[in-house]
DNA sequence: ATTTATTTACGATAAATATCGTAGCAAATT
DNA sequence: AATTTGCTACGATATTTATCGTAAATAAAT
């Protein structure tokens, strides 16, 4: 699976949240956020599809476009070359970095302690 | 502050982690895990000076060159972006994928139960 | 049947990045 | 003093990404 670049994420999350769209559909949604003409996001979906990072379907006159990669699988890869790139591999300084300048929610809290007991659990 | 792209990053980590160092102290340490030209980390080093990434002083015959932004710094300004563009701003889904991810040992564990609390704690 | 609107396709341009060759210079070696 | 070595400086080139204009095709509206 070749890299998304910034601006080919922006289009994946689009398509993750609201499922398989037409060009039309996506721009709409990145044109309320930023400026871009019409034919940037056009391109950058083609060249996505070049890349597989999407398949599309003709209809009607357009093409509906649907990722072919997963949220996760994506993140997990962007992490990981983030983590090594950032913050040279080391996952807890990003996490305390994450924690430390974002304010979780106590709902939030309570997930990460249910993460940390399962982590020590699975510990031998 | 310029955004460092990922050469510049591993040249960085090189500086912030070994301290003020010469090219070819940094290079030796990035061909290590790498291949790569002795020229091309130069010239690296030298657009980091030209974007102020770096400092340098003249040591005998060559440079000594010394990171000008801080570790915690650029990391939280990275962090922010790849948030957004990687995880649709959710830094929770962030820290439970580099959890999920990674298998942090007990002390890592603990500090991070220290920020929670601190977290907690903190709201009124 | 014309005209208008929507959409894709093609390709041009620009900007940023990465990579490296070659030349020049100064210090160290012979 | 001449040569070799270890640097930096200065581009040249290639690649990737981003952005968009224009043309062509097709459907919809008049």
């Amino acid at each position: 699976m070749a890299k998304p670049t910034e601006a080919e994420l922006e289009v994946l999350q689009v398509l993750w949240k609201s499922g398989p769209s037409t060009v039309k559909e996506v721009h709409d949604i990145l044109a309320t956020s930023k400026e871009v003409g019409y034919t940037t996001t056009l391109k950058i979906m083609q060249n996505m599809f070049e890349k597989k990072l999407v398949k599309r379907e003709p209809a009607g006159r357009s093409h509906v476009y649907e990722a072919l990669v997963t949220e996760e699988d994506t993140q997990k890869k962007l992490l990981d070359k983030f983590l090594h790139t950032a913050f040279g591999g080391s996952a807890m300084k990003l996490v305390m970095q994450a924690l430390g300048n974002h304010n979780p929610s106590k709902e939030e809290i309570e997930s990460i302690r249910k993460i940390l007991n399962q982590k020590e659990g699975g510990k031998k």
